[in-house]
DNA sequence: CCGTTCCTGAACAGATTGTTCAGGAAAGGT
DNA sequence: ACCTTTCCTGAACAATCTGTTCAGGAACGG
């Protein structure tokens, strides 16, 4: 396998592949692509795609690594009490909605929605560490899986859905489901 | 396609691909399966297959139809009325435990995923509709996705992780995180 | 017992995957 | 400008999987 940052041939091959199937998966959805598209889209021989990836899938998983580093820089505290991170979460991803469309879409992959799943349960723990309402007698990290798991289908939907709604909507309709039950859960929360 | 209930040699061929599946699934996964794979090992002939579905796909979809039946038929009413199949739900995967986690865990492929959320929002969604409380102001589409995350999320971890909780405690939690938003939304529910 | 329906299994075209290899092209350093 | 290293090419290849076809045999239901 070639070294990944010196050469400029490098650089551009990978490049392009990985341009190449981020454009497939928006036409046709991740399952459907297939290593011979992607080759045929990067226009580089077959071989050469063989010597930079194993698969389609660590494709994938390098784009995930990048888009990973640029969330994380863009990553706001949230500032209104219990699920304070969520405005800013959905502001975020309508910025950024094509590319999350393709992403965590119903065309995307697994891969994708296990990794952002992970990088919101961090996100949904430090909210509720920083309650200071009694512990909960229900396992915290069953209560963050529980968070997590709406938000995301939340946004797999409003990434999916031609989307008449506002960041602002959705996030509404995630605190009002579930801010409730955390209130009761950690103990009267005033927003 | 031949009839569906008529012939014996219908059922036993269907039953027989269907347990072949379930069963690759358990040792592959279930990307991994390919239709040759159920063929050999439900030890019918190829044509037969796909005769009686058109993909692997489809041999899956039947097999969820299945588990929604149950589902529906176990349906138990919960303190509010609301979310009565949760606790039929855990009981079962309880009891399923292996079979579950190669279908929703991390082998368990994107396709699986969408369909068992499908089979969820319609039970929620169900539910939902039988309270008699007003209309809320947020599009009902959303709460269900919100819940059915939520619950697919319990699900997953609970399949994966090596499980100290009992179907009761797993309800309490979906119910307690859920339930008074819920209340909130569609107005007073009564005890 | 008999007409209907189903199963068989081989054979087939087409796609896809992942590897190999020799020769040409581009890169980076001097 | 030169030269050595590294990369890209693209065709050829075996292997696997898919989905279809068809004629003959087997099981079914009545």
């Amino acid at each position: 396998m070639p070294d990944v940052a010196a050469d400029r041939r490098v650089r551009r091959t990978r490049a392009a592949i990985q341009r190449a199937l981020l454009a497939l998966m928006a036409e046709k959805g991740y399952e459907a692509v297939t290593a011979t598209d992607i080759i045929e889209r990067a226009d580089i021989g077959r071989s050469t795609f063989y010597t930079h990836f194993t698969d389609k899938q660590h494709v994938l998983y390098d784009s995930l690594d990048d888009l990973g580093d640029f969330l994380r820089d863009q990553r706001r505290p949230g500032h209104d009490g219990v699920l304070g991170f969520g405005l800013a979460l959905f502001e975020h991803v309508d910025e950024q909605r094509d590319l999350v469309r393709v992403l965590l879409g119903r065309r995307g992959g697994r891969v994708v929605q296990d990794r952002v799943a992970h990088l919101l349960a961090e996100l949904v723990r430090e909210d509720l560490a920083a309650l200071d309402g009694p512990a909960p007698d229900v396992p915290l990290d069953l209560v963050v899986t529980g968070v997590v798991g709406t938000y995301l289908a939340l946004l797999r939907t409003w990434a999916d859905s031609g989307t008449t709604w506002t960041p602002a909507e959705m996030d509404d309709v995630a605190r009002r489901l579930l801010g409730p039950g955390l209130a009761a859960l950690f103990g009267p929360v005033t927003a």
